[in-house]
DNA sequence: TTGAAAGCGCTAACAG
DNA sequence: CTGTTAGCGCTTTCAA
């Protein structure tokens, strides 16, 4: 079952069938009609190797997905899906790589046009592939931000505006001292982009209202998160507010604060930075600026779409971040 | 940078490169070394589109990962990247669909000759896209066995075995009592194979030892974990042996025991049906039957790699049990 | 608005 | 052991 086919049982050309299926030119009414029923008729389906060959696009974006310790896997597959689907919609398959194949994968699959451009995620600060994605030919798009972006084209939230905007809210609400819990040591051993830049923002803002502040990173596991929170009141027993960039020990720090006799948010307010569905889904509720997982995933496939399409975008997109109050954040206890 | 440029190169014909390529004929050792030397000196790639157009073969093949709502996603990943891995090992890419695509996303990988096979995760025992799956033409592997596998191939650690395997475990120390906390409702009313085979062989073997059996699905989430424990835990007083078949609830689980007074294993033998990892991150580390998922994706890319060479397969392969004594499960208590 | 025909870069049958 | 060559099925220029 070939183009010519179908062309034979429309009464047309091959190369009609083909501009009906890419519309890159005009067609009469009529004959799109007849071509159309046609390949209906016939259940055509054209050659994907066929199609590439001839016409130097495969249309199908890689998509290199982070393997390391520390990830919180659920939300990386967030972004995963929302690569997939928004891929989807516009044509496009995606091929799946891992880390594990490193900078030598990125070069295999662009140099033997498999595919047309590369999403990567989980970008560290000074990233090894980045100089095999700027020696590229294929155009790609990171989610994260590296350090010098000269060239690239990345996009995330503002994890910056983020952190500060967790200081700001527990600040406006009265709070005089705070703390971040923060992603395992791990991730900040790599240089994660998203987790230096969130400490980033928490220590500027802190500093700009006068607002006392700790960073402690923070394994998942719970004996590393009760161990991690019963060390900080205990050492600092004037905190009162805490923002957690950590999704996977939400649920246990919540616990391990309640194990230690304090409330939230009558004691202690708690602010996250997390997918909306994980700081709903604890109780009570968080306080979060939500990581928008599919927001971020589709637009970096708009990203790569449009420099395929030769627009070129900016380097760096960074998402606002939105804090939704919810019920974990409150007044400062007039006690302190 | 086409083979003919290699061929030049090296002062041969280009069927000869492609040769030196495949393997599929035998070369002189000169020729290749000359072959080989000329590929790396020009950083040869041939084109994968052109080469799937005339052999026939993408060397890619798609995976379909399950998104619904009650599985557990890094222990789905956790198949995922042993089959891309597996795949890689084998010269084969992989094409990821999500099951938003449903039966017609097969269909167009498969027809327009993306994909050279299809592996499909987390099969029903009805499952909807299985008529679609035998009609192709292209070989497949389910990772998961459905009610009716005659003409499929199917991979899978033997569930059923895995139940009986806990609750024979329980009896031989004493217990004369047990439950099965299973996976979330929606898993049970979708059919997921799986579950269901768990649940058969649990309730199987209870009755051939004269054990006391109930089975309880448990949605994910504190609230819902502790409600069901403590449910459980009232209405079976005599209960001493609890088998979880339900990865993300096992350290929310421990924490609700223990907050009913009950030590594990003194009071309470619990086993679990969960990958190692799993299963030794808690405290007390959990006897249990592994959940080899690398073992399992491994496997269902060779039989995807047998069918694609014309060997054809047994229909099921199912994965013995290996249940390991950790601490979580001891001799029934005297009182009871 | 449509058709004819020349490739795209590779593989594999055929020939030697 | 190696070379010649005819496609694989599509896209896209060129021509009408």
């Amino acid at each position: 079952m070939r183009i010519s086919d179908v062309a034979r049982h429309a009464g047309v050309s091959p190369s009609t069938v083909s501009y009906v299926l890419s519309g890159k030119r005009s067609i009469s009414a009529a004959t799109r009609e007849r071509v159309l029923e046609s390949i209906a008729v016939l259940g055509y389906q054209p050659h994907a190797g066929a199609r590439a060959l001839a016409s130097n696009r495969s249309n199908v974006i890689a998509l290199v997905i982070p393997l390391r310790p520390g990830i919180h896997v659920p939300v990386a597959m967030q972004f995963a899906v929302s690569v997939v689907t928004s891929a989807r919609d516009r044509e496009h398959d995606v091929l799946l790589l891992t880390q594990a194949e490193g900078e030598g994968g990125l070069r295999r699959v662009a140099g033997t046009s498999m595919v047309d451009g590369i999403i990567v995620m989980d970008v560290e600060v000074d990233d090894a592939r980045i100089p095999a994605l700027r020696a590229l030919s294929h155009p790609s798009v990171l989610i994260g931000v590296p350090a010098d972006t000269s060239g690239l084209t990345c996009i995330d939230l503002d994890f910056e505006a983020a952190g500060r905007a967790c200081v700001a809210h527990l600040a406006a609400l009265g709070h005089r001292e705070v703390a971040l819990i923060g992603q395992p040591p791990s991730v900040y051993e790599r240089r994660t982009g998203f987790a230096e830049r969130t400490v980033a923002g928490f220590e500027a803002e802190a500093r700009e209202r006068g607002v006392e502040s700790a960073v402690v990173p923070c394994d998942a596991g719970q004996a590393a998160v009760t161990a991690t929170v019963t060390e900080l009141l205990r050492e600092r027993p004037r905190l009162t507010g805490i923002v957690v960039h950590n999704e996977p020990v939400l649920p246990t720090l919540l616990e391990a604060v309640r194990g230690l006799g304090r409330e939230v948010p009558a004691d202690l307010s708690v602010v996250a930075i997390a997918p909306d569905d994980l700081a709903t889904e604890v109780s009570p509720p968080l306080t979060s600026v939500s990581l928008p997982a599919e927001e971020v995933g589709g637009r970096a496939v708009s990203l790569l779409m449009d420099k395929l399409d030769a627009i070129d975008p900016p380097e760096v997109t960074l998402l606002p971040p939105r804090l939704v109050p919810r019920a974990s954040a409150a007044a400062r206890p007039a006690l302190f």
